[in-house]
DNA sequence: AATGAATGAGGTTTCATTCAT
DNA sequence: GATGAATGAAACCTCATTCAT
């Protein structure tokens, strides 16, 4: 009777580093197989099976490289995260003392620009990212987000009135997200129009330094 | 519960129409167990012997009265979408003729009250929708909203300026949907905060009447 | 991506009592494939898809009687424990007050029994319950033999002399077990041989009756 | 390591006898290897990827010096076997004339040491060779052992009274070997208790010298 | 000789769905 | 109509073994 494994908890990353060239064509090949399924068929359609067919792969040389399935789909995901974190963080270091509807501006355009790249993956990882949100993942991108742009906010405070900046940095982060995100999913072509761009930053805009407003029920 | 890979549009209702009262109950039943468990361990616990364990109910059954095992979800999103749409629906037939401030505070609240009526399955069926949506079922929900808030505000057109009535109904949408079942899943303290609210009002306010603002580069 | 399952360990008795005749007789195929894979072929040969296989039944079957893989074995070791466990408890309580020497010729000669049945099942079950003995397996059948027996021992230590009671109980069932099974195994012709027996019988009434005899190095 | 469904019995040693310091080196940090890994961590964690990781060698150089898997463990169990073998030699060697108490107190306490040695490496050891034993490689050892025993007892049979050499001879092999390597595994503590040798003293003396002794039913 | 990348068969388990009763 | 037993495809993962370098 053979011993029932027990899954491996070791983590996230590859198992090995890949050192020799075929190996790392190899680890090429299973990321870009799974950027492929993902982009086209959806993170369900993302399994060691899929993957390893379309990267002409067996699962065993999977497994080398990758501790459990989830791995390269975090792989991916980290890949997403860094590519947006990145340039968002440039924008804010550009635009630290800009008013800040310049600085929405570039940070939409950003945004819109990270997105436009490849559509179709970036809204299949957004909604992994997403669903996953919360406490429990590796970087809980979103989560992680907030927080940073609340403490810059925090030191802006006197721009924000009596808005709670953590709450103003929840609404511009996930107001963006969530908006682009289903643009991109379910109307592509809103990414194109500058309508939509400018609907956007003056959504957000408003968030951070629109006059207060409200109306009696 | 994997996503199937591609599903008939037709065949989401019920097969037969229960018509007797046992059959009624049956129904009622898997759809109570359905709510359960979607509300208490989330969409992935939802399989067909999930739901007819706590319902009581054998399998057979169930593929009685549902086609397969996803038309039970796509019923409580049925559900969900009926009574958001319903209270939308009221609110903007309420304030047809209010001006555009105090439209969307109401909407914002009502919006809000819904999900803060049993925010976790909210969360858990907000969460299924933005996955979902698309070319496919449930983006019904998403994108009729849109295009009959497109259609009304084609009629207040003057109140726009230039801008694209069905942009503004994507932005104005989208981004409540997105931060408030982001706030329902990740900051659920949030649907109780003014603070929260008065800054969703603002934000979309400055969709529909915010004056253009667009800084140059 | 299908989310990686988690091992059940809810238990190692059968998942559901079954119900219909059916069922009972699947159930019974089970364990007869098992129980003949075992005999045949050894432990190491009981897989699920071996016992499915022989038993002409589907893995789904399989699970949903057993809760996974290790179930059947030990249902198979409980039926050996309690056919083993019955066995001598009679024989113990038969001869509570007879002289030890009658006492052991009775247990040797009812454990020679049971073995007789099926030797090559009890040499592979017998040799699972010496791999799993120790701290851990649900009923560690030897362990407890070797307590109750301590216990009874200690109730009759006038006829030990001063050996500790639990040693001289673990001699007695460890020997027995161990040159039964080696038997068994390895030569099954002793089984029958009354000379073996004898020469058992009396191997185990020295380790309780005999003389000290400590000659010195 | 399961036990594959069966093997060949040529080709179970090294392929190549090591000439080289290097390839010596080589199958000496496997074999340490492999022997931390059985006492560790037990047989089941004896992989080929294992042993290769421990030992600092590939995999390929492996099947170098291995013709497969199981080889090296046989390696193990040959050493083991001569170790107890080597010993066991010397006592029936050194005490030929003794009488038969002053003999099996020798041998108790000589295979009492060997034991206690490396407890854990044993038992593990031990278990396997009443595993494999029967038909096939490892038995070997103890078959060897009792016929070799059979043979000194034959030319004592004076002392045998009636008893067939063999049967005395397997009763001693199987009863000390069983007693010990349970006692290994699940007592070790006895392997220190002069109670416990002592038992083990009456127990085996009785087998070639006690008084016949057949009750009736 | 040595490496270590790659393989792929084989093991366990789940779960949507069907169908005899 | 209802039941629940049975199915079997499909998912994850391991590990002995080979082979290009």
């Amino acid at each position: 009777m053979a011993a029932p494994p027990h899954r491996d908890t070791r983590g996230l990353r590859p198992r090995k580093e890949p050192q020799q060239s075929r190996s790392r064509d190899l680890v090429a090949a299973i990321e870009e197989a799974a950027t492929r399924i993902v982009r086209d068929e959806g993170v369900d359609a993302l399994t060691v099976e899929s993957v390893c067919r379309v990267a002409g792969v067996s699962p065993g040389s999977f497994y080398q490289y990758f501790p459990h399935q989830e791995a390269v789909l975090y792989q991916l995901l980290r890949r997403h995260a860094e590519a947006v974190t990145t340039t968002m963080a440039a924008v804010l270091t550009d635009h630290a003392t800009s008013p800040v509807p310049v600085l929405v501006h570039h940070a939409v355009h950003a945004f819109l620009d990270v997105h436009r790249a490849d559509p179709r993956l970036h809204a299949a990882l957004g909604h992994v990212v997403a669903a996953r949100a919360g406490p429990g993942l590796e970087d809980d991108l979103l989560a992680t987000s907030t927080a940073v742009l609340g403490q810059l906010l925090a030191a802006r405070s006197d721009e924000l009135g009596d808005r709670p900046p953590e709450v103003v940095a929840f609404l511009l982060v996930r107001g963006l997200e969530g908006v682009v995100h289903a643009a991109t999913r379910d109307a592509p072509a809103l990414l194109e129009d500058p309508a939509f761009a400018a609907g956007l930053e003056r959504m957000l805009v408003a968030v951070v330094a629109g006059e207060d407003a409200r109306p009696g029920g």
